[in-house]
DNA sequence: GTCTATACTGCGATAGAC
DNA sequence: GTCTATCGCAGTATAGAC
């Protein structure tokens, strides 16, 4: 829950340590991030931190209120609409605008930053690899659209092996979703 | 590099550290477990692990060592073909197949778990807010097709706010990313 | 109300005995 | 090849100074 309207704190070390907090996990990530590196950034100890919140994740849900109340209000939003192609043209449209917002853009890099694909060295890393196939299907010189559909390519036929909701047959989905890979890419 | 074909090792510990991982890597994620979890699936000590791993990211990364070889392969194999629609579509062919497989498909498992939106409990979380967006585009009752489009439609305007390759401008970058993601929830 | 000092447990990692 | 012992640092907790 976000701060309520009376507040009547009489310093800004909270604003402070929430602000060093996305620096930090935008930069390194959420768990490579120690509560030390973010009381030293403001010259406090670790306790001091403790006391604006009780724990590590608590930071982290503190910087993703103000995105998810955005999310909560596109969801109210399109509840309200007549399902159909212009409310789904609606939903992505405000959450664009949501992510182009200074609430929305910083906070969700964390999630970014966060991708085990990291966890590999230049040079023999999964991340250059999706890149690099990313290249083979638009190259550097294509068009931006087409770039973004090569590489949402790959990521449809990640999300086909094991998407968020594991519906249906497993062979099914991938073939579904190596369908949706193919259209991606086909559109020249 | 994976195991030489010459292994003069007398114990299987090695194999069996692997598997444990792969298991609890893929559960709850490669941060959240720690080795002595992994040393007493198997009823040894920590320090017996580290005679075999030299670190924990040492163990994930022999993991992902067969998916990294596969992917090479698929590139190996992209770069000797002529550009176009046809390698494209081959690409993504493979790498569907390549998850597929029995060594590509638990492992990129591990990726999914990763994920900072876990993070955050039921109910008020940022993957059912994502889950319940897509839904509103496209209702459970849809084609598989075409739900899959409209998650993709969200990732597309994720990577467009902060992709991969910092080219461009930003606000151009996102204005490409929306069209992209209209253009998937427009396919009806 | 805000912070420091201190301590506890468990982590990844190392050294050396068997 | 596996163990015990130990290290420094992590997140967490509390007591108490101001």
């Amino acid at each position: 829950m976000a701060q309520a309207s009376t507040d009547t704190r009489r310093t800004d070390t909270r604003a402070q340590i929430r602000a060093a907090a996305l620096d930090l996990f935008a930069e390194r990530g959420y768990d490579a991030t120690s509560l030390r590196e973010i009381a030293d950034r403001l010259g406090v100890t670790k306790a001091a931190v403790y006391y604006h919140f009780r724990t590590k994740e608590e930071i982290l849900a503190s910087l993703f209120d103000d995105l998810l109340a955005g999310v909560d209000a596109i969801l109210e939003w399109a509840r309200a609409q007549e399902p159909g192609v212009e409310r789904a043209r609606g939903i992505v449209e405000r959450y664009s605008a949501l992510l182009g917002t200074e609430t929305g853009g910083p906070v969700s890099r964390i999630v970014q930053a966060q991708q085990a694909l990291k966890k590999f060295g230049p040079g023999e890393g999964m991340q250059q690899r999706f890149q690099e196939m990313g290249a083979l299907i638009a190259p550097p010189g294509a068009e931006p659209a087409r770039r973004l559909r090569a590489r949402l390519a790959l990521v449809a036929v990640h999300m086909g092996a094991f998407g968020p909701d594991a519906e249906g047959d497993a062979a099914q989905r991938r073939v579904v979703a190596l369908q949706v890979a193919q259209e991606l890419v086909g559109t020249v």
